[in-house]
DNA sequence: TGCTGGATATCGGGA
DNA sequence: TCCCGATGTCCAGCA
């Protein structure tokens, strides 16, 4: 079986054809002229232009602009998909049930269509994250100061989740908030919301909260600063350069002629 | 000059062509089988499989899996791009350098290749924003409560900027924070830290904080109250149904035969 | 299903 | 450039 069918310049007829074959087993790209409009939590609308619409067996729809990393329009994975021509214009709506969203793309010409019968079984393996330095973090708690003792992950309480929940030297809460880049204004209000709810079960002097992160922005310190919370440095773990330059060259096959 | 080109399991020498004839003035989509490695705020690697590769013009970089709405891997507008062939593999690397990222694709097959000279002048037009409900309740106080004047618009303090500040019948300040859809826990923390702020300078008896959205988390109403924090609902404003309906059947040419 | 918060978030606006 | 907050955010994890 082919891995790529394509079409240039496909009548209405063929497109049909087209959907028929491939809707939801192959990715399909269309690069089209097109109006499209959206309702649903909000409503947009884009005038007539040349765009990349790509549709995967997943039901999520993209129609992408020439700029931006961003999808002009979209619906997300599990969206349904009906087509039909109207006015000699070749239609595709895609609707989504909840929340409820309409997405319409009028289609009056297709320069090229695809149909990609894509197999991937491998997974992103990403390293960096917040819940790495989490890990890091109960692997080694002298990172946070000497004498932390990291009790419990993700804990709950009314007001959010705290990230790591501990205790010090002296036997008092710590409270933990985690940021794998720089800590702004918002991180410096999640841990003093986590912090005020410990206080007011513990009291204000058995409390202590500590914003774990790489850097802060001028106004994070300030606030932090003000209420009396404290900063630790501490840069995400993403492994050595080496390993990954090393992945890089493991393996060597090609199929290019 | 041709909207499309393309080309069907191309050689390496092939795609060198491609690349120098149409790299950033073209949208480049390559349907390939290849590894993909990240290295920058944070590292990923990802084995060989089938995937859709994006190239815009402005420097964007996309990599789609067969599932799911965000790309695998990516670089945003701005990224420069170089290519080489090494092991018989087909390489591309793109390079942001603030923050320094580098992406690298090893290609070891590419099924299809196109090159689409991407024509749009027309930009999104978006309903139901923040930005339109602030507009909405300045055209109409009344909206907040009966006496309600607005003063200021993205109002900035030492923490944050607060979306509206007015005063109510009785000259005391409001803060407004603006959800355009059901309000969490963060939202009232934000609004919080304003009030805050204001409380500092004015007076505790002198501020009243006001969060204005469609609905509220459970978490969100609770914490509200052991604030004295206010709600008022409001949705964005999209204009009507029929407007957009009649919009979608403006115009009625196409380029099907 | 709703809630909560992370993300290589991206993006735009303002100082 | 940094800072700040919106986003049709998307998305995973958990109750």
């Amino acid at each position: 079986m082919e891995k790529v069918f394509h079409l240039t310049s496909p009548t209405t007829k063929d497109l049909e054809n087209f959907m028929d074959a491939y809707l939801f087993n192959h990715i399909l790209i269309l690069l089209a002229r097109c109006r499209v409009f959206y309702e649903g939590r909000a409503k947009s609308q884009l005038e007539e232009g040349d765009r990349v619409i790509i549709i995967k067996p997943d039901g999520t729809f993209l129609i992408h602009k020439d700029k931006k990393r961003e999808p002009v329009n979209w619906q997300p994975p599990g969206s349904s998909i009906i087509w039909k021509v109207e006015d000699n214009c070749f239609i595709l709506e895609s609707i989504r049930r909840k929340p409820k969203e309409e997405l319409k793309v009028v289609i009056s010409e297709v320069y090229h269509a695809c149909a990609f019968n894509c197999e991937d079984y491998e997974e992103l393996n990403l390293r960096g994250s917040e819940s790495e330095m989490a890990e890091m973090i109960f692997r080694n708690p002298n990172l946070i100061e000497e004498g932390f003792k990291p009790l419990s992950r993700e804990y709950q309480i009314p007001t959010g989740i705290i990230d790591i929940l501990g205790k010090d030297k002296d036997e008092r809460w710590v409270i933990l908030e985690l940021k794998r880049r720089r800590a702004d204004l918002q991180a410096v209000s999640q841990l003093k919301r986590y912090v005020e709810y410990f206080k007011s079960k513990y009291g204000r002097d058995r409390v202590r909260g500590i914003l774990v992160a790489p850097s802060l922005t001028v106004g994070a310190e300030r606030l932090l600063k003000e209420e009396n919370l404290e900063f630790k440095r501490l840069n995400p773990p993403k492994g050595s350069k080496k390993d990954l330059k090393q992945n890089m060259k493991s393996k060597k096959n090609s199929c290019f002629r």
